[in-house]
DNA sequence: CTATTTTTTTAAGCTTACTTAAATCTTAAA
DNA sequence: TTTAAGATTTAAGTAAGCTTAAAAAAATAG
């Protein structure tokens, strides 16, 4: 399976279990950094191979075979953001690049070797969920993202899913981690901002932040 | 660079240092288990990108800027061995089948982080020089092949190259490692046989063994 | 419901990295 | 020195993974 091959899977199965994002050809194009027709051609390829379900102007889908190649190729990816997270300390951004390399040139075998390495991990730095050897998954949607959640409720960061450094900047600058509490001060719905209380300072956060951290709720206040 | 440069570029670099080796197209062909053709067409490639020198019917070269990058690639290599050795303790033949792949996955930024991590290592658990980050790699050339060694000298095992398992498999059977300590018995020279002792009993190593197996001389018997 | 904008698809073409087959050159034997 | 065997190179062709430009369809606005 060539890296393009195992990208464009891995992309589509994201897709699928993040909303608010459609897996119509032009968003996983523009998500691999490609034109809409090179992906549509290689949906179209795809599908001859079984991979991909396509229909002309559809969204596209993974079969069963396809699904269990992305989920190999993820959990590639989250053992080694795991591992170069402990191991070298590296940051939760460049964890995600080298990993993103990574993921294409590590065998089953290493694979095993580094979840066993790891004791067996079930998510990765980034509160990412780790498929098992057998591409069983913790379902990806018991949580939710500050953008959505509601105002004056106490929630817990469980995860923080970006590729861009900025992002990752920014959470580190106001003490955004994996565990933090905050409460939701206030949605600017409007405007698309999202006020938030974390260790006594008040921040606000646009979308383009506030959608990639998700949340649980872990207090109600009435 | 694309792995396919990559490996190339390397082939070249450890056929010109590993005599008994010529860097003819061919040569590079089936170590790369690629055709005669391709690798006509992809020295001829790289010549005009100036990474190889060369001249129709003769051994290919690498040019200095070809060179540093086959070091570098080698440095990556090499550094994975390591790791992979220290780290999970895998076998010497596999810490080779996994580093063939992350090689090409690997940003100089990864590099560095194994390189320091590792202590600065000078060589790889098969006893390969591991070049530094600017190049410079120690001589390879100051030992020589337990197939050329002399009747009645005792040597040291320096370094075991191979990326056949079986090899590999042969010396965890015979006690031959790093450091082991040998004394050449008689060259069977017609017949392509070394006999050595080592730890008492003696074993007649026959030359596709032999010519990876590089030795220095500790003592002279007279 | 129609018109316009946006997206997707098709078409044609490019580069990389290969292949096989034929032509050419080198080398080593007679 | 000629010749034949063996390598190397050239030629022609393929598949993957892209591109841009156009045609076609879908989505959106009026
Ligand atoms: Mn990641
Ligand atoms: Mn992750
Ligand atoms: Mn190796
Ligand atoms: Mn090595």
């Amino acid at each position: 399976m060539s890296s393009s091959i195992e990208n464009f899977l891995k992309t589509i199965y994201c897709f699928c279990n993040l909303e608010a994002r459609d897996t119509k050809p032009g968003s996983i194009a523009s998500a691999l950094g490609i034109s809409n027709a090179a992906a549509t051609d290689m949906a179209r390829k795809l599908s001859e191979k079984n991979l991909v379900v396509y229909q002309k102007y559809r969204p596209l889908n993974l079969t069963p075979k396809g699904e269990r190649i992305a989920l190999q190729v993820i959990r590639k990816h989250r053992l080694w953001e795991t591992f170069l997270y402990r191991t070298f300390n590296m940051s939760l951004h460049e964890i995600h690049v080298e990993a993103e390399k990574l993921e294409h040139a590590t065998s089953d075998r290493m694979a095993d070797i580094l979840w066993n390495y790891l004791e067996k991990p079930n998510f990765d730095p980034h509160g990412d969920p780790i498929p098992n050897v057998f591409g069983f998954v913790d379902s990806e949607k018991d949580s939710l993202v500050l953008f959505k959640a509601e105002e004056s409720q106490i929630y817990k960061i469980v995860r923080l899913v970006s590729d861009d450094e900025e992002f990752y900047n920014f959470c580190q600058d106001n003490q955004l981690e994996i565990g933090s509490e905050v409460q939701l001060v206030k949605q600017y719905a409007n405007n698309k901002l999202t006020e938030i209380a974390i260790q006594g300072r008040q921040i606000i956060i646009p979308k383009e932040f506030s959608n990639n951290i998700y949340v649980k709720k872990i207090k109600t206040i009435i």
